[in-house]
DNA sequence: ATTTTCATATATCGAATCAGCATATATCGA
DNA sequence: TCGATATATGCTGATTCGATATATGAAAAT
């Protein structure tokens, strides 16, 4: 899904500024589901706009630069509508941190533990992260939508696996190592 | 990490071509780690090439085009030893599916479930393809390398736990969306 | 028997995207 | 008071992707 296709749909959803938009995909609904960067969200919208498939407003701050809050058009809505009639790609998850702990054997003892206790940590407040968001929005809103209550739960019982399986491989994954390096010894550090 | 890191990295499990390379991290043990495209990987290796971290050496072959089968070089070896020091990024995690399945109020019911359903098959089929690579590996060459076995586990816990969450919340959901649409008819298919 | 698709293998090119910077200001804590 | 953080837009260079071109043999489908 391209960025401009995105930055429609999450309009279809009420106004907002790119710089809101940003923040749905990192701390808000779509955080761990799309991402997108200013340097092709601002673009994505200055071309939508001069598709006619969103309009914009300027409201004026104090000191601040101006807002340009953009909302959708009739003609965005469609696009949109026809944008989830497509099949979905394939998800797309790509770890640094499995990389180097592929790499265990040649990293020091002391480092595959503190990176998988980091790991572990950031899962949780992720998961913890997303339940508040939820909860928050239970209070205000009565009853939630529900493709978004699933899609958060979904990213609970993800970040809820991953830190659970570091978590119980930990001391196994340490006293493996120590194995391999008993049967290679070259290979230490 | 860049690709030229990424491929730096590979090659120290072995020597390999670009194509063998981009398997790698299609269907082999990077499967759902990391991922380039053939319009990176190919102006890594020549980069890597020039910069004498990495050899190549030509393999003549029958009808085919020549391979060019690259090996790390100790001065490649060193820099892939520094790259496994840096603190790793967040993970990225991207989902066509979940993006769509956020808009579910918006799509047939017969399609959230064939989108639901498609998408459990594809997670259960990952984890067994990774399984089987497990199993392979074990059969061939005794005992496996501890960060490569704890990674594939990881893959093989988060596909499940996906497929767990999507089974047994589907019918939920589709019950919620019901519940849904009888509350904004307006906002019906 | 013939066509098509698939797998191997390298490589390039345009388009999309990212990360970082510049700009401007208000607020909040050290 | 000094730096960090948050709001807000936008550009630019570098990276990366996706599609395509080229070449061929084997297998599968028609």
């Amino acid at each position: 899904m391209d960025v401009r296709t995105l930055c429609l749909a999450v309009l279809t959803k009420g106004e907002a500024t790119g710089y809101e938009i940003k923040k749905m995909f990192e701390e808000g609904p779509f955080a761990h589901v799309q991402s997108a960067s200013f340097g092709s969200i601002y673009p994505a919208l200055s071309r939508l706009l001069s598709e006619g498939l969103v309009e914009a407003r300027a409201q004026e701050q104090d000191g601040r630069p101006d807002k340009k809050v953009y909302s959708i058009t009739p003609a965005g809505d469609a696009v949109v509508q026809a944008a989830l009639t497509v099949t979905p790609e394939d998800d797309i998850y790509r770890s640094d941190f499995l990389f180097l702990l592929f790499f265990a054997t040649r990293l020091p003892e002391d480092r595959v533990i503190e990176l998988i206790d980091q790991r572990v940590a950031m899962y949780r407040a992720k998961q913890t992260h997303i339940a508040e968001q939820v909860a928050s929005r239970v209070d205000s809103d009565c009853c939630g939508d529900p493709g978004r209550e699933t899609v958060a739960g979904f990213g609970i019982a993800l970040y809820r696996a991953a830190a659970d399986y570091l978590e119980s491989n930990r001391d196994a994954l340490i006293a493996e190592l120590r194995a391999y390096r008993a049967r290679r010894p070259e290979a230490a550090e």
